[in-house]
DNA sequence: TTTACCCGTGTA
DNA sequence: TACACGGGTAAA
């Protein structure tokens, strides 16, 4: 088929919110799911707007909360599903609170991202299915910005978003990657600059839903926007060649197999679609390695990707600690131990206060929290705040030993790790400088607590 | 009437 | 230009 890029759709997704606010409210959004959830929808949609509030200003308004809830923790992230009357966490959001991996969540979402989804009105829904339309489009998107490449060719988002996004033949399956770039080269050559506008029409009503869809490509570590051209991150090629290579494959999730005129289909349909992508990509586990957020390169670089490790955050610590002592007094290096295997002390490294005074040799005991993400944590942004969660032994050392417990919070971020460090959490809490509150309940029961036991041989359930 | 994506509009 | 609040709007 002959590729006709002046076939154009406006094809939108819900608006989020700037890169670093979505960096910033992922983890608000995850411990608030986290707390509340499983619960009942009404006191869903009350506790977290009345946890949002703290965050984002106690001036916004009960409509802009339910639209963080709904449109953003809801559709766009998949954080949560509605089970009967019941909000639950989403696997996603399971993940996410495991393992702190920012950029890994965004990934998630790019591979499950599709048109037409469950993310629409119906309405909006029905004009796409009533378009044909039916592709991945961030697999798609990768795939022609690995075809430019090979090319040579520089991509700007307006490229993507004339030539891919709002291009009726590409969001129908009908055109290929490489004839995308084929297409770009050759107007280029004739001089022609093209760019979605509609006349009458601010741009944000053009390029919002573009721009922001290549926002999350960023936020998942793939690609880095400078300026107006779009360049892939090599050091993660074995994630963009992984999602990339489903560019040809049809949506996981078949809409055309909904009757969205009926109300029953109508219900099914948003049920089943909320599941599925609230849900992880049953085949692969993304992760995002410290390695591929160090300084991009332009030049492709074989597999750089190592295994990550758990223990990145504290190595990070333990190495930070090490120099900062021996600049002290190379002596006290021998008094820095690494406890990460011993598990219930409540800290992760002890170390030694090392600045001048009679304390100079006095413990220091410090709890690792670390996390990554695509953007710099700016703590002189109003809109930038953080969670953590610490064990009962964690709290339970925190207190004991106040003034002598830290934590260290780093942030993984390309090119630079940056820490942030609080001494004695537990004071802090008394004097209302930050917020502790207990979120779990250890359950103890022993015979007289049990109603009654089910024993079945293997076979019946096997 | 209420809910919840849709998106105008004003701000930085 | 890049949002982000909250009004717009149509379905629930």
């Amino acid at each position: 088929m002959n590729f006709d890029p002046d076939e154009q759709f406006r094809c939108t997704i819900i608006r989020g919110k700037a890169k670093n606010m979505l960096d910033n409210l992922l983890p608000a959004y995850a411990n608030i799911i986290d707390d509340l959830c499983p619960c009942d929808k009404g006191f869903f949609a009350t506790n977290f707007n009345n946890r949002l509030v703290n965050i984002l200003g106690q001036h916004t308004s009960k409509k802009t909360l339910d639209n963080h809830r709904t449109e953003i923790a809801g559709k766009l992230f998949g954080m949560y599903y509605e089970d009967g009357e019941v909000i639950l966490p989403s696997n996603r959001t399971l993940k996410y609170l495991d393992d702190s991996d920012q950029p890994a969540f965004f990934k998630d979402i790019c591979f499950k991202f599709q048109f037409p989804n469950g993310m629409d009105k119906v309405d909006k829904v029905i004009e796409k299915v009533a378009a044909r339309i039916s592709i991945r489009q961030y697999p798609y998107i990768l795939q022609v910005l690995l075809s430019a490449d090979k090319s040579n060719i520089r991509l700007t988002k307006d490229d993507i978003a004339f030539y891919v996004l709002n291009s009726l033949q590409v969001l129908q399956g009908k055109v290929t990657p490489d004839q995308v770039i084929e297409k770009i080269a050759e107007e280029r050559n004739e001089g022609i600059t093209r760019k979605v506008r509609h006349p009458g029409k601010q741009s944000s009503f053009s390029m919002q839903h573009i721009r922001e869809q290549l926002n999350y490509l960023e936020l998942a570590n793939l690609i880095r926007i400078d300026s107006n051209l779009i360049q892939l991150n090599y050091r993660e090629s074995k994630n963009i060649n992984y999602i990339a290579g489903f560019w040809d494959k049809k949506p996981e999730f078949d809409v055309y197999n909904y009757d969205l005129t009926s109300e029953e289909g109508k219900k099914n349909f948003f049920y089943d679609w909320q599941v599925y992508y609230s849900d992880l990509n049953g085949h692969k586990s993304f992760t995002t390695t410290i390695d591929s957020l160090e300084v991009y390169t332009t030049t492709p670089t074989c597999d750089l990707d190592k295994k990550a490790l758990g223990d990145e955050g504290e190595n990070f610590v333990l190495e930070y600690e090490k120099e900062r002592v021996r600049s002290f007094d190379p002596s006290l290096i021998r008094k820095i131990v690494h406890l990460g295997q011993t598990k219930g002390l409540g800290y992760d490294i002890q170390s030694v206060v090392a600045e001048p005074g009679e304390s100079a040799e006095f413990v220091k005991y410090i709890e690792v929290k670390s996390t990554k993400r695509v953007t710099v944590p700016d703590l002189s942004d109003s809109t930038w705040i953080d969670t953590i969660n610490l064990t009962r032994n964690e709290w339970i050392a925190a207190a004991q030993h106040r003034k002598s417990y830290y934590i260290y919070r780093v942030y993984f971020t390309p090119g630079q790790a940056t820490m942030y460090v609080i001494r004695d959490p537990y004071t802090k809490n008394q004097d209302e400088k930050l917020k502790a509150k207990p979120v779990s309940y250890r359950i103890d029961f022993s015979n007289s607590s049990v109603d009654y036991m089910v024993v079945e041989e293997k076979e019946a359930y096997q």
